[in-house]
DNA sequence: AGAGTGATTTGATAGCTTTCTAATCATTCT
DNA sequence: AGAATGATTAGAAAGCTATCAAATCACTCT
């Protein structure tokens, strides 16, 4: 299982909060805290133990008793720390091309058609991705295609023919 | 139950915390996370329901679908904020007084006397609360109580003298 | 109005977790 | 060595939670 996920569920238990709460104020023991918390000492033990092997605790005898102290570097970090996983590595023009796209679409459909150069062409090269290689289309199937991300498949249709991604020949289009 | 454990509970659940994961990256809705993740959209609104009723997400419709999306400040706070209670206000000398006190004693008994004169005297006005106002001892009396807290109780009777704490005629003492 | 689509609720099940008692282990002191 | 004390483990009971299938709800579009 994963490491954060492991400890979050530790931290959700409220014996637990109550125990690192303890330990926030001082070292203790097993029976000690079992007073405090009005809780056997096997219940205790039963998350210390878990808590030891997680590496939120840490313990040591010392005389009679086996000390338990917190590892406190690990409260220092932000919460999202725990959550986010580490996504796939992505070149970052990579990643500014999703914004981009994840900006201008929205469930499958193109919300609108960028003004910026760089950003209509991103645009049209996804939606170019439909046509297929080396296959001829009339200007009904072409419209047709681009019809399905928006409802201004002539604007569309210019504008892929000058970013040529599409070409032109009297009735016939095909991919570059 | 406490706010933040509710928050933990919440966070310790991996099915969970994927879906934060999704919104980390962008709004969604149920069925497509549903679709993402393999689950049915039951299991998806179970958990998204759970959530939003916590103020970690918020939904609003829009045409079709209903947009879930993060409450992103949530997860600035650093974890100790979610594992501390609140403990009662105090002044920071009665804070450095906490600190003087819970290193010299262990399991209520003094475990060495302090030289720095300053720790030396929070111990001891520690110690001397054993002893009632007005009422006089005599020293076999005075070595008892001390002798509860550590080994020397000459050393301690002494420096308590010393600084005013205990006052002294012949064979009687008393608390000033 | 009603067909279509996505969201939510309900009820049931399976698996996990906390807690306890009782037994056992480990250390210290006599 | 053995008595005393604190820590740990084992086993069992009770409660909680995630998940799904099926039914229902809510909104949009024709």
């Amino acid at each position: 299982m994963n490491q954060n996920l492991a400890l979050l569920k530790l931290l959700a238990d409220e014996t637990r909060l109550d125990i690192l709460n303890i330990l926030f104020r001082e070292d203790s023991y097993v029976e000690k805290i079992a007073c405090e918390l009005s809780l056997t000492p096997a219940t205790i033990c039963y998350h210390l133990k878990k808590m030891e092997s997680a590496g939120v605790v840490n313990c040591s005898r010392s005389q009679f008793y086996i000390i338990y102290s917190l590892n406190r570097e690990i409260f220092n970090q932000p919460l999202y720390e725990l959550i986010k996983k580490d996504e796939p590595m992505v070149a970052p023009e990579e990643k500014y091309k999703n914004e981009v796209l994840s900006h201008f679409f929205r469930y499958g459909r193109l919300t609108q058609i960028p003004t910026q150069r760089k950003k209509r062409e991103i645009v049209l090269r996804e939606i170019a991705k439909q046509f297929e290689q080396g296959k001829m289309y009339d200007e009904k199937e072409v419209n047709e295609i681009i019809h399905r991300y928006h409802e201004d498949h002539c604007t569309i249709r210019r504008e892929m023919i000058a970013c040529g991604i599409l070409s032109r020949e009297k009735e016939t289009y095909w991919l570059n």
